[in-house]
DNA sequence: TCTGGGGTCCTAGGACCC
DNA sequence: TCTGGGGTCCTAGGACCC
């Protein structure tokens, strides 16, 4: 479908861009459905905390059939197998009527298929900006919007996903990145819809606000209340008032629903963080047990920051009382490290003050973070790292200083100063 | 029946500097 | 004793998304 290369300069002189966005259908089911073929057409929930045949945790993915017994995305797997039964659990000769099959999330097994949708948008398309492991937007002007190109380039990319990797994909085409959003939502599973330019705002027009991307359940009731219930509301409704409730997020939804969206479709960058959570399958005060819990997520977050090659100068802890009150404890450093120790030290010390707290959930997280290689060039300077650590008033390295760090050219007095946790 | 886990972005207040 | 304004960084919390 690649029609050649644009002529440089011409993509800016107000031709509208094609912006296409695929979305995987039921991605978690498809893909247990490719490992086992006896699943297909039958009801079926892909859960979270669901290993070990334990009924915590929440639905990650239910099939088109398990969501016919009101099965939802998001929901605690305790109501998801009162509304449907756990096939497995049934005796022989019980008929499975209203039961349903259930797997434990296998995310190495979905990134190895979501890898060979990606590498299909990326031959048919020159810029790709994945979401995540199920979606990904694609830039193809340089298809046009003559009579059916749209249509044509949209159905071609669905048929090598269904033919090469076994799964479907629901597509949206539109002028801009959050029409195409919208549309790929529009007719799932298995959809094409189109939008083409000028017919933006009439598409969004009778959909109801929460169908609006970057609209929740909290920002729709306020709308509501304030008598906004169509998106064709929000793009008739008053910008101002929009920008005092909501602010900047306020302004981009009506620019939005009324079919303005100036974002490019650019490549995912690096991360900004990497954290780990995880749940006590019963809320706890217990110290020691939060103190093993978070040395184990410390020890996780920097072993996966240390794999994508990240230096991180924030260290975080998240400590979540029943029912959902959320604490959030950070500490940054004076210069960015690579360091397991580090991260289990400042988290057990964040940690103390929730000492006597009942907590559902523990989390660490390292934010602020730096990568190797382009790191020159965005710190602008060694001298502002050194400015940094400045500050610092000793100056002798302790020897875990220099164990992991990925740039020996960095000053390292930043890490010393933090050398003091150990003491 | 007490809802999992990994992220992003925005806001607001305070510290600190000039 | 009272007085600004601008800018940046840090922390905490919240909404949202998949």
């Amino acid at each position: 479908m690649n029609r050649g290369p644009r002529l440089p300069g011409v993509e800016d002189e107000g031709e509208p861009r094609v912006v296409v966005h695929v979305d995987m259908d039921c991605f978690y089911a498809a893909c247990e459905r490719l490992k086992d073929p006896d699943l297909v057409g039958e009801p079926l929930v892909v859960g979270m905390g669901y290993d070990h045949g334990e009924t915590h945790g929440a639905v990650a993915t239910a099939s088109y059939e398990a969501r016919e017994y009101g099965v939802e995305s998001a929901m605690p797997i305790s109501q998801a197998l009162e509304a449907l039964p756990r096939r497995a659990e049934l005796d022989e000769g019980d008929p499975p009527e209203g039961t349903g099959h259930y797997r434990p999330v296998d995310m190495d097994y979905y990134q190895e298929v979501g890898a060979q949708v990606k590498a299909i948008l990326h031959e048919s398309a020159e810029t790709v900006r994945e979401v995540s492991i199920d979606e990904a937007y694609l830039d193809v002007s340089d298809v046009g919007w003559r009579a059916g190109t749209a249509e044509a380039f949209g159905e071609e990319l669905k048929a090598r996903i269904r033919e090469e990797v076994g799964v479907t994909a629901s597509v949206g085409i539109a002028p801009n990145m959050s029409a195409a959003k919208v549309a790929s939502d529009f007719d799932k599973p298995d959809g094409l819809v189109v939008v083409r330019p000028g017919e933006v705002a009439a598409f969004f027009a009778p959909l109801d606000v929460e169908e609006l991307h970057g609209v929740g359940p909290v920002t729709a009731r306020e709308l509501r209340e304030a008598g906004i219930e169509t998106a064709g509301d929000v793009a008739d409704a008053d910008p101002r008032a929009l920008a005092d409730r909501f602010g900047e997020r306020g302004r981009a939804l009506h620019r939005r629903a009324n079919g303005r969206d100036d974002r490019a479709v650019e490549p995912q960058g690096d991360p900004k963080s990497v954290s780990s959570e995880s749940a006590f399958v019963e809320a706890t005060a217990d110290p020691a047990t939060k103190r093993e819990k978070v040395r184990d997520l410390a020890a996780e977050v920097a072993e996966r920051a240390a794999a994508k090659g990240a230096l991180y100068r924030t260290i975080g802890i998240k400590v979540v009382e029943p029912p959902f009150a959320t604490n959030t404890r950070a500490k940054s450093l004076p210069g960015p490290v690579d360091d397991p120790a580090l991260v289990e030290e400042v988290a057990l010390d964040l940690l103390t003050e929730f000492e006597t707290t009942t907590a559902r959930k523990l989390g660490v997280r390292v934010s602020n973070l730096e990568f190797g290689e382009n790191e020159q060039s965005r710190l602008g300077s060694y001298a502002d790292a050194g400015d940094e650590s400045a500050v610092d008033t000793e100056g002798t390295d302790g020897e875990r200083t220099d164990r992991r760090r990925r740039r020996s050219d960095r000053p390292s007095r930043g890490q010393t100063t933090f050398g003091d946790f150990d003491e």
